[in-house]
DNA sequence: ATAAGCTTGCGTACCACAAAGGTAG
DNA sequence: CCCTACCTTTGTGGTACGCAAGCTT
C-alpha cells in the first residue's frame, strides 16, 4: 500500500502533479485537474513506487516498478546487479485522460482503477498532451495512435547504466516510434510546450548526427526556479528525508572529501534562499523541467547558467560541476552516446557526478547555520523596538525574555 | 479580453553590541 | 616570538517595507 492521496487522503496515490506538488489518486487527479484550463495544463506522471514521494521517470521492466530518477540511479547504478535492467521512460500527461486512456499510455501499469469520466473533461484525451516533447495530439498529425507511440516510446532496453540508449537510433526509426527527449514539465518549468516544439519526425535521424543540437529548435527558455518545492518537487523536509536515506549515507560514510576541494567554501554557505541548490542540478527534479532535463542540452546549458544562483555567466564549468551538475549536462556533451568507447567514459563521468552530488547532499544543511552561538544567545535576549535592537536602557517594545509584549 | 485592485510570498534593511579578527607597539 | 591594547568587522533575530507574481473583481 503506497502513500495516500494528498487530496482525499483515502485512496492510494498514484500520480504526481509537480505543479501542485501533490500525490493524487486517479479520481482526485481528474477532479482537481478538470477544474479549469490552467489546472488541465498541469503535467502529471506516475508516482515513484520506491520512495512514493517523487515523480517516476522510468519503469523498470524487470522489477516491474516505476522509479524516480534518484531511485533509478540508486537501484540501477553501475556495478549493481540491477544495472542492466531494461527500463522504459514514463511520460507525463496533462488534460483529463480517462482510466482507459491512461491504461493505453501506461500499458505496463496493471492496476489503473476505473475512474468515472469527469463532466468537465468531456474532451478527454483530446485535451491530453504528452509533455515529453511538447508534442500534443493537437500538434501531431498522426493523431492518437502516434500519441500512444510516444507514450510507449523510448524502450530503454539498451540503456547503459547512465540511462543512455545505446541503440536508440535503430530502435526508434525501425519501430516507427517517435523517440523524444525525456519529459519536461511544462507547467512546473518555464519550458513552454507551446514554444518547445521539437521538430522531430520519425524519419529524421537526429540522434545519429553531430548536428543533434541543431535539430532541437527550442526557444531559449527561462529556467529560473521559483521556489524550493517547485525545484525539488517536495518540501525541504521531505527532501532531506529523501536524501537522509540510510543507503545513501552509508554509501558515503567512509568517503573523505579530497583536500583542497575548490568548492569547499561554497559548501559552507547555507542554502536558505530560493536560490537553486546546486544539488538540484544533478537530478533537477521539478527544476522547471523534469529531472532528466529533457530540454536540449545546449539550451539547458545556456539557460541554467543564467538561472543558477551564484553562478554567473563567467562561472566556469568547474563551478557547475562543483555544484553537482553533471558536466555531461552542462558542457554540452550529449546526454547519451552511441555505443562505443565513449560510453564508458560517460558512465564514469556520470558516476563522478553522482558521487559529488551525493557527497554534497550529505553535507548540505538547509536550515540556517549559526556560526556563533554566543551571538545568537545575545541576540535572543536583546531588547528590540519593531524588531530592531535598541540600546540598553532605552525604552523597548519587545523583550524576548518576556512572554508578552511590553507595549 | 483587459485593467485595476487585492493578496500573498519573498528578500532585505535596520538596529545594538559582543565576539572575532587584524594590526601595531 | 609572544603578549597586550586598540580598532574594525562580523553576525545575530524580529519587524517593517518594497517588490513581484498571482489571483480576483
Amino acid at each position: 500500500m503506497g502513500a495516500l492521496c494528498d487530496f482525499c487522503g483515502e485512496q492510494r496515490s498514484m500520480v504526481y502533479c509537480r505543479s501542485d506538488a501533490a500525490s493524487l489518486c486517479l479520481s482526485c487527479d481528474r477532479n482537481v485537474h478538470s477544474a479549469n484550463a490552467l489546472s488541465r495544463r498541469h503535467t502529471r506522471t506516475l508516482l515513484c513506487d520506491r520512495c512514493v514521494s517523487q515523480p517516476a521517470m522510468v519503469r523498470c521492466l524487470v522489477e516491474n516498478v516505476s522509479l524516480c530518477q534518484n531511485c533509478d540511479w540508486n537501484g540501477h547504478s553501475a556495478g549493481s546487479s540491477a544495472a542492466g535492467h531494461k527500463r522504459q521512460t514514463i511520460n507525463c500527461y496533462s488534460g483529463c485522460p480517462s482510466s482507459s486512456e491512461l491504461s493505453k499510455i501506461w500499458a505496463f501499469v496493471s492496476d489503473i482503477p476505473n475512474v468515472a469520466p469527469e463532466p468537465n473533461c468531456e474532451q478527454g484525451i483530446s485535451m491530453m498532451s504528452i509533455s515529453d516533447s511538447g508534442v500534443s495530439n493537437q500538434d501531431n498529425a498522426a493523431g492518437n495512435s502516434s500519441l500512444l507511440d510516444i507514450a510507449s516510446a523510448t524502450l530503454m532496453s539498451d540503456l547503459d547504466t547512465a540511462g543512455k540508449p545505446k541503440s536508440l537510433i535503430g530502435s526508434s526509426s525501425e519501430a516507427g516510434v517517435n523517440l523524444l527527449p525525456l519529459a519536461t514539465d511544462q507547467t512546473a518549468g518555464s519550458v513552454d510546450s507551446t514554444t518547445a516544439k521539437v521538430p522531430y519526425t520519425a524519419d529524421q535521424d537526429m540522434f545519429s548526427k553531430d548536428s543533434i543540437y541543431e535539430d532541437f529548435c527550442v526557444d531559449d527558455v527561462d529556467l529560473s526556479f521559483e521556489n524550493y518545492e517547485e525545484l525539488f518537487g517536495t518540501s525541504h523536509i521531505q527532501t532531506e528525508q529523501l536524501f537522509d536515506d540510510a543507503g545513501i549515507d552509508s554509501y558515503f560514510e567512509t568517503k573523505e572529501m579530497p583536500a583542497g576541494n575548490s568548492d569547499e567554501p561554497k559548501l559552507m554557505q547555507p542554502v536558505t534562499s530560493n536560490a537553486v541548490s546546486a544539488d538540484s542540478g544533478m537530478s533537477i527534479p521539478g527544476a522547471k523541467g523534469d529531472s532528466s532535463l529533457c530540454i536540449p542540452v545546449r539550451q539547458a546549458r545556456s539557460s541554467i547558467s543564467l538561472s543558477f544562483s551564484g553562478l554567473t555567466g563567467e562561472s566556469s564549468a568547474g563551478d557547475y560541476q562543483d555544484c553537482g551538475v553533471s558536466p555531461v549536462l552542462l558542457m554540452g556533451e550529449p546526454p547519451w552516446h552511441p555505443p562505443g568507447p565513449e560510453g564508458s567514459f560517460a558512465g564514469a563521468t556520470r558516476d563522478d557526478a553522482i558521487t559529488r552530488y551525493k557527497e554534497k547532499k550529505k553535507r548540505r544543511k538547509f536550515d540556517k547555520k549559526i556560526r556563533y552561538a554566543s551571538r545568537k544567545a545575545r541576540a535572543d535576549v536583546r531588547k528590540r523596538v519593531k524588531g530592531r535592537f535598541v540600546k540598553a536602557g532605552e525604552a523597548y517594545d519587545y523583550d524576548p525574555l518576556c512572554e508578552t509584549r511590553s507595549y
